[in-house]
RNA sequence: GCCGAGGUGGCGGAACCGGUAGACGCGAAGGUCUCAAAAACCUUUGCCCUUGCGGGCGUGAGGGUUCGAGUCCCUCCCUCGGCACCA
């Protein structure tokens, strides 16, 4: 063939010319009729990029070129792998950049997708280009829009006052990363709270399922951990703590207020010797007496004006101050003072806590400041109720004292005694809380999907009707946040002005747009049925290909994404939209990239630009040495000089198949070689699997290594099946080569994994070692599975070993067969020898 | 502070279930080819002693279990990642 009259390995021209054939025969792309009909779906998913001006990073790279690996070898085996991407490109990174390049987000974004789209095209993924998304597109964010509305019709949409960091000179609302030591990142003026109106979607109904399927999904552990870290269940009880009424003393009476508070420890309730509300408690007007009203007011006050951030740190000492109320002890029925403290949460429990200053050392701590009580309710071994407590004694372990009736209890026998008892009093119930917030997607921001509500005076808010949608996002030149404080769509007054649906009366569209964390929570739904413009996502199609088979991904995304992720894919099959909870069966988080032992970033100068490096050694050996660096799921350090050594391999495997002078030999296999030959296949196919991909590699360098020793010239059927085994990691070089070798199409289709054969694999002699007392002093050649006895009669023949053995008493001989004999031996007693 | 992962040659990293530590690659040294260089190929390469045969030491530190420990157990040190006043 005249095309292949050139023998040397180019990988530019390679590359250009596969990449183009694979476009041209829809090698890695499906019809909607393929989707319809596929026998072995198999979804291969990757987190989809934001599209940054700068282009594809090595990071990306590298966990697209680790996902797609993944995908080929599946394909390889006879899968109908689908593998799509796409671009997360709403958000407040392109909005920012595009304010400060003065560009448009409306043009910026698409120059940057049709970069991407050349660089991964460049890579060499395979991706299916006919079933991409974009989050910006009207057509996408209509989808993601009726889904916010399927959530709303279904109750768990809901507008709630929030705190936002709000910068009073820019007078703008601050994302929290925005914020940088309490102050503004961009002007430096400190930050403080306000409270708005925003939508919350309900996550936290669902965060018992999200927690209890967790043990059965097939997910990287440190994932799972995060989750759990993150949604946190905590068992305990809600108790209530009456207000007392009047000045001084306790008025029991009917019909009084009470202030619920969650404990994990209601066994400690006998020593809760105060009570704390969160600043912003909604009782704290009620309990404050006149007396401390300006004090209490002006605590208030300076906890608003922190950020958010600074407001849960740690290591700053316990502030708070005395409102002058009290509650009734339930237990004790003893007052005790109600105090207001940052350290207390509004977002977490009821917003007010029972502190028992004797057994939890943040209470302990405050009470120290303040001089508030603190007694002893629970005895360790060896301690009795008046032993001095010098720090919290916080173990649920001793006995129970200075608590009534319950002395003597442990604490999870007074822990179900205690809410029994109160609950006949109304005052107590038990309570799983957990940490999970509910999920905030307002952004009073510009670059994003509007949230399709309508406000109207007399029918509240209104979702807007599905047949209108989308409701498209104007093209606004001026979109920077402003003064206002609100959305830069609230300036665009005939875009928000319209009539109410319900009732035709004069309204106004919802101003917020919302965070790309929803565009990113349905996204895996859309791709296999982006051929259909009148439904988000089609049923069949769906049936066929999701729950996602394999998703691999940054363990960035460990919390957010994948949780959110989760809870719309579950809130869809409560509505019976899918018929799964879980949308990724397979989750493995990938390793990150750093180089010659530091972590890449712009502003060391040390991030690797891909592009010259494809120019120079190609995408196959590039993505050969990314997944070399080390286990993918731990990450790598990216050395310059390393490259050299996958790229060597490559040559030399060109160089086996097309030889530079003279035919490639069609002789039979060298029998050693074949034992070796089938040992690959299996250390490749069971590493791959495990995502080992650098231990793979490995092992096909050695298995070539072994073919061409010596200057040894390998024959056809010892390299044909490498040919193979490369392709997932290289495959533009497969396909070359796999034509060379006379094949028809691309090697990816039509399941040419090589088979392994056991038999073949087995070998016929194996070294073994030889050790006296543990140490090695010898090795001897043996048939393999040979006994014990030849194993022991060889050994003691070798120099070595014998003389080491010399005036030994052999006492025991271990034997681990093919692999190694121990002589376990004592110098002989005199009196023993000859 | 809590949780998780990890500490192995000059470097990146291998080592199944406790069984020859250092696979594979980079770098380095020597060699072949070349006018020369690059590339390619071949050999050597954990440290120490030894001309050689061989021997000693060696997987963060210290103990332990075992015929045998990078691997299991205990104590401690360090690095990285996540969470962090969640009652």
């Amino acid at each position: 063939m005249a095309k292949h009259a050139d023998r040397t390995y180019d990988p530019v021209a390679i590359e250009r010319e596969w990449q183009a054939r694979w476009d041209r025969d829809g090698t890695n792309s499906f019809t909607l009729d393929e989707l319809r009909t596929a026998e072995r779906p198999f979804f291969n998913l990757m987190m989809f990029p934001y599209p940054s001006a700068e282009g594809l990073h090595v990071g990306n790279i590298y966990a697209f070129a680790g996902a797609d690996v993944h995908g080929r070898f599946k394909r390889m085996q006879g899968h109908d792998v689908f593998e799509p991407i796409g671009f997360d490109a709403f958000g407040i990174h392109s909005e920012n950049f595009a304010l400060k390049a003065g560009v448009h987000p409306m043009d910026l974004i698409p120059a940057n997708v049709a970069n991407f789209t050349r660089q991964l095209r460049r890579m060499g993924g395979m991706f299916d280009w006919a079933h991409t998304v974009d989050t910006t597109d009207a057509e996408y964010y209509k989808w993601t829009q009726w889904l916010f509305l399927q959530l709303f019709k279904h109750g768990l949409a809901e507008q709630k006052e929030a705190p936002v960091n709000w910068c009073p000179s820019d007078m703008t609302v601050l994302a929290n990363e925005q914020v940088v030591v309490g102050a503004c990142e961009r002007c430096g003026t400190p930050v403080e709270q306000r409270f708005i109106r925003q939508w919350f979607l309900k996550i936290t109904d669902y965060a018992g399922r999200l927690l209890d399927n967790l043990p059965h999904i097939d997910w990287s552990e440190t994932t799972l951990k995060a989750q759990r870290a993150w949604i946190r269940r905590s068992r305990g009880a809600r108790i209530s703590f009456p207000v007392v009424t009047g000045a001084d003393g306790i008025e029991e009476g009917a019909e009084q207020i009470a202030i619920p508070v969650f404990t994990t420890r209601p066994d400690t309730v006998f020593g809760a010797t105060y009570m704390v509300l969160a600043p912003e408690h909604p009782m704290v007007d009620t309990v404050t007496t006149d007396a401390r009203r300006t004090e209490v007011d002006a605590y208030r006050a300076r906890t608003r004006a922190m950020d958010l951030v600074a407001r849960q740190k740690v290591e700053k000492n316990k502030t708070g101050v005395f409102t002058g109320g009290y509650c009734m002890n339930p237990a004790t029925r003893e007052p005790v003072p109600v105090w207001i403290a940052d350290y207390v949460l509004m977002g977490y429990g009821t917003g007010a806590i029972m502190a028992v200053p004797g057994h939890d050392e943040r209470d302990f701590d405050f009470a120290n400041t303040y001089e508030l009580p603190i007694v002893r309710v629970v005895a360790a071994e060896g301690e009795d109720a008046d032993t001095p407590l010098d720090i919290a004694y916080e173990y649920p372990r001793g006995r129970l004292v200075n608590s009534g009736p319950y002395d003597g209890l442990s604490p999870s026998e007074a822990t179900g005694a205690i809410v029994d008892d109160l609950a006949t009093r109304d005052l107590a119930e038990s309570r799983v809380n957990y940490r999970l917030h509910d999920w905030c997607i307002s952004r009073q921001r510009y670059w994003g999907p509007p949230i399709p509500i309508i406000h109207c005076d007399s029918c509240g808010p209104v979702p807007v009707p599905e047949e209108d949608l989308p409701v498209v996002l104007p093209r606004v030149e001026d979109f920077r946040p402003d003064d206002t404080g609100i959305s830069p769509l609230a300036r665009v007054r005939d875009w928000y002005e319209v009539p109410c649906p319900s009732c035709g009366r004069d309204a106004t569209r919802e101003t917020d747009v919302s965070d790309t964390f929803l565009d990113s929570a349905w996204y895996f739904l859309r791709y296999p049925s982006t051929d259909f413009g009148d439904r988000p996502f089609d049923d069949d199609i769906t049936r066929r290909w999701l729950p996602v088979d394999t998703y691999i991904g940054g363990n960035e995304h460990a919390v957010l994404h994948l949780l959110y992720a989760r809870f719309v894919t579950m809130a869809l099959s409560d509505m019976d939209r899918v018929d799964f909870e879980e949308p990724f069966k397979q989750f493995r988080a990938h390793g990150l990239i750093i180089r010659e032992g530091a972590k890449m970033s712009k502003s060391k100068g040390n991030v690797i630009v891909p592009d010259p490096i494809i120019e120079q050694y190609g995408a196959d050996t590039f993505r050969l040495y990314l997944m070399f660096l080390g286990p993918f799921m731990a990450g790598g350090d990216y050395q310059d000089q390393g490259i050299s050594g996958p790229h060597g391999f490559l040559h030399r495997l060109w160089e086996s198949v097309v030889p530079q002078k003279g035919e490639l030999p069609e002789h039979a296999i060298d029998p050693k070689l074949e034992q070796k030959l089938h040992r690959t296949i299996k250390r490749v196919t069971d590493q791959i699997a495990n995502l080992r991909y650098n231990t793979a590699i490995a092992a096909m360098m050695e298995y070539l290594n072994a073919a061409r020793a010596g200057g040894r010239t390998p024959c056809r059927v010892e390299v044909e099946p490498l040919v193979c085994l490369i392709a997932p990691f290289a495959p533009h070089m497969a396909e070359e080569l796999w034509e060379r070798l006379g094949h028809e199409g691309s090697i990816f289709d039509g399941a040419n994994w090589p088979q392994f054969d056991a038999d073949k694999a087995v070998e016929e002699e194996v070294r073994v070692a030889v050790q006296v007392n543990g140490k090695v002093r010898g090795t001897v050649s043996v048939p393999a599975g040979a006994d014990r006895d030849a194993v022991i009669a060889l050994a003691r023949t070798e120099d070595n070993v014998a003389r080491h053995l010399k005036g030994m008493e052999v006492r025991g001989v271990i034997h681990v067969p093919d692999r190694l004999l121990n002589f376990v031996a004592a110098r002989e007693a005199v009196s023993s020898t000859l």
